[in-house]
DNA sequence: GTCTATAGATCGATAGAC
DNA sequence: GTCTATCGATCTATAGAC
């Protein structure tokens, strides 16, 4: 059987799930021990400070996965082509090809928009500032490259919140195809070809 | 001195102003109350069946301002590009060119989403559809259409949640001519020159 | 039609046994 | 570290005076 859940790490990616799902104020205690199977006690033995204190440690987690898996290699990766091709792909399967959501939207369009105003806008400007240098550094006039990458963040959310209220997760893998489409040729993947020696 | 509200159909604009904000979950009878200024007696007297009551009341609002004010020009106006070009002028006005959030987006992301599910798609699928039944009529293949009219309705929804993220409502507006720059030249305004008889 | 008072459930958070 | 019991506040909704 499974070790049962007894680390605050082994926690939040089941926080995350249901904020994610129920918004932080439809994310009751009551719902959040049921899904983690953890009784308030103990949920208060690992966030002293609360829901609250549980919303920031997931977004501090969401925060430190997209810089080390998507912003930092956007800024830095010797190929930005090769990290934007992957930034689409990653981005498709974090948000399950459009069946998942995003908790920083969500929180953005949620009541507590006002108490994590800072991380929300932190996390939205650091994707849209990290894709723009990827595109200047593959070769994009800055000005046009600040614009595209704003409007791919921006779709992208678009993307998530339609596939949701359409009911058909095939809207976001579109609005996926559409902006890698629009990039300029020089900022995509020169090919698909398998790279020698990578399996 | 302003009229008292004392009619039902007096009180869902502050309804969903205040379902805006503070999302399904998020907004509580007090807040409805302090907002509305009238006391729980009054407000169940309106909408006997509660909060549910009241959400669904603003949602019938809405769908019928959007039927009438863009869903049925886009489908039936004589000029085609006309109602596109008032479209996007619409949308900006209807969403305070970015200040303010979209209540069906809000529903869509939120832990009612169970709830309202069939209204939530039927507003989304209506606007994409009017949208690509204008571009059709204005000459542009049914396929590419409809592609279209997707980008555009989706992006929308992503334009106010970045604009309210990033705490910077041009985003919004930026969206809005993005979208608009690229539809066919057929099916956009051919002229922005004033109409003779009109002031 | 609008109000106050309040019921009954659920909320976030705490205390303390084990 | 995890649990149960429980507190006080707040929630939705109802009852009834005026």
């Amino acid at each position: 059987m499974p070790k049962t859940v007894s680390e605050r790490s082994d926690v939040l990616p089941l926080l995350a799930e249901v904020f994610r799902e129920h918004g932080f104020a439809g994310a009751s205690l009551a719902v959040i021990a049921g899904r983690t199977g953890l009784g308030k006690g103990s949920l208060y033995h690992f966030f002293p400070g609360g829901k609250a204190e549980m919303a920031a440690s997931v977004l501090d987690e969401i925060d430190a996965w997209f810089e080390a898996n998507m912003f930092r290699p956007l800024r830095e990766d010797a190929d930005p082509s090769a990290a934007i091709g992957a930034m689409f792909r990653t981005t498709d399967a974090y948000f399950r090809s459009g069946r998942r959501l995003c908790l920083v939207g969500v929180l953005a369009l949620g009541d507590a928009q006002d108490r994590f105003a800072e991380r929300i806008n932190a996390y939205f400007a650091a994707w849209r500032d990290a894709l723009a240098e990827a595109l200047r550094r593959a070769g994009t006039e800055a000005g046009l490259a600040g614009d595209l990458a704003e409007e791919v963040v921006t779709a992208i959310q678009g993307g998530l919140v339609a596939a949701r209220a359409l009911r058909d997760p095939g809207v976001f893998g579109r609005t996926l195809g559409r902006l890698e489409a629009r990039l300029p040729a020089g900022s995509r993947a020169p090919s698909r070809a398998a790279e020698p020696g990578s399996s």
